[in-house]
DNA sequence: TTCTGTGCATCCCTAGAGGC
DNA sequence: GCCTCTAGGGATGCACAGAA
């Protein structure tokens, strides 16, 4: 089973939908510049992609990837019908190899180690998305297809952005839906709470004085123990963090404020300036001063 | 005024053990 | 899995001196 990972931070575009019910020009290959899911709503639909033959039942979904070549390999007894949206994805979809590493080992299925404030945001969590699937939610998803065609056949208004919209529910509806068949036991543990509690106060007073006093108290916890939990999830100690917060304020104040390094530092939670420029040019790599000179109009 | 280097006391981090 | 405790080593915070 082949899977995709698809950036939270990815922009989707909808270049077109349909329903399609099979006829005769289903039995030629088709290609087509951009990713194409494809949403059973009455089957069989016997599909072929490359040299691989598929029986796609009602309520199965099914994605190509661009330029991926697709025809009916075989023709069903009945009426057989299925949407289709073709979409492009920036930056594209990005293949999991399972063959060599089982789908629950990609870290890709929570948040954890992405929510520092000072992190950029290029490693973001992922949607898990399976090639092919069949959603327990069948009705809710058809009817989002449905959302999609009426929106391509009536074009009013923000008809693109509200296309998007549908397209991103549906996959939020997939990968959600794969988290729930697949990795119930994975659910975030208690300490998690703990290690969000401590993030939201580390980023509401990291300009005040935050001994290992401040912080057992605020947490009822030891401070061990609480040091434990940040380290596990967001892979760096307090302490650091805390400088990271405190540099990018720093950071701002000297590129947007007149104030002296000394009234820098005060106003970060650091007494001693020439402290400050030390961590200063231990995280930035140049000293306040310099930063000031190359960033000051 | 700011930066750099040095020295020293104190604080913090972390691994490991163990109880619940 | 959650939580506490301990101990050792390393990091931090601060003071001071000298230079730019």
């Amino acid at each position: 089973m082949k899977y995709y990972a698809a950036s939270r931070l990815s922009v989707f575009d909808v270049k077109w939908t349909k329903q399609y019910h099979v006829s005769d020009s289903f039995y030629t290959y088709h290609y087509n510049p951009y990713y194409q899911l494809i949403m059973v709503s009455e089957g069989p639909v016997y599909l072929q992609v490359e040299n691989e033959r598929f029986i796609l039942e009602a309520g199965e979904t099914f994605l190509l990837n661009p330029w991926e070549r697709h025809m009916g390999w075989r023709k069903p007894e009945g009426v057989s019908a299925f949407f289709w949206v073709q979409f492009s994805s920036d930056p594209p979809l990005k293949e999991l190899d399972t063959s060599t590493k089982p789908i629950s080992e990609y870290e890709i299925l929570h948040a954890e180690k992405n929510e520092l404030r000072t992190k950029t945001t290029s490693d973001a969590d992922q949607l898990l998305i399976p090639r092919r699937f069949k959603p327990s939610q069948r009705f809710k998803m058809l009817n989002y297809f449905e959302d999609l065609d009426n929106e391509m056949k009536h074009p009013v208004g923000y008809f693109r952005f509200r296309l998007t919209q549908h397209l991103c529910k549906i996959l939020e509806i997939i990968s959600t839906d794969l988290l729930e068949q697949n990795f119930r036991t994975m659910t975030l543990p208690g300490s998690y709470n703990i290690y969000r509690q401590l993030l939201n106060f580390l980023h509401d007073f990291y300009q005040t004085d935050l001994t290992k006093e401040v912080i057992e108290n605020k947490m009822n916890r030891s401070y061990e123990y609480v040091s434990q939990v940040f380290k596990k999830y967001s892979g760096m100690n307090i302490v650091h963090y805390i400088h990271q917060l405190r540099v990018q304020r720093a950071k701002h104040l000297l590129e947007e404020s007149r104030l002296s390094i000394q009234e820098i530092a005060k106003e970060i939670g650091i007494d001693d300036a020439f402290y400050f420029s030390k961590i200063f040019k231990q995280i930035e790599g140049v000293p306040p001063s310099k930063y000031r000179e190359m960033h000051q109009s």
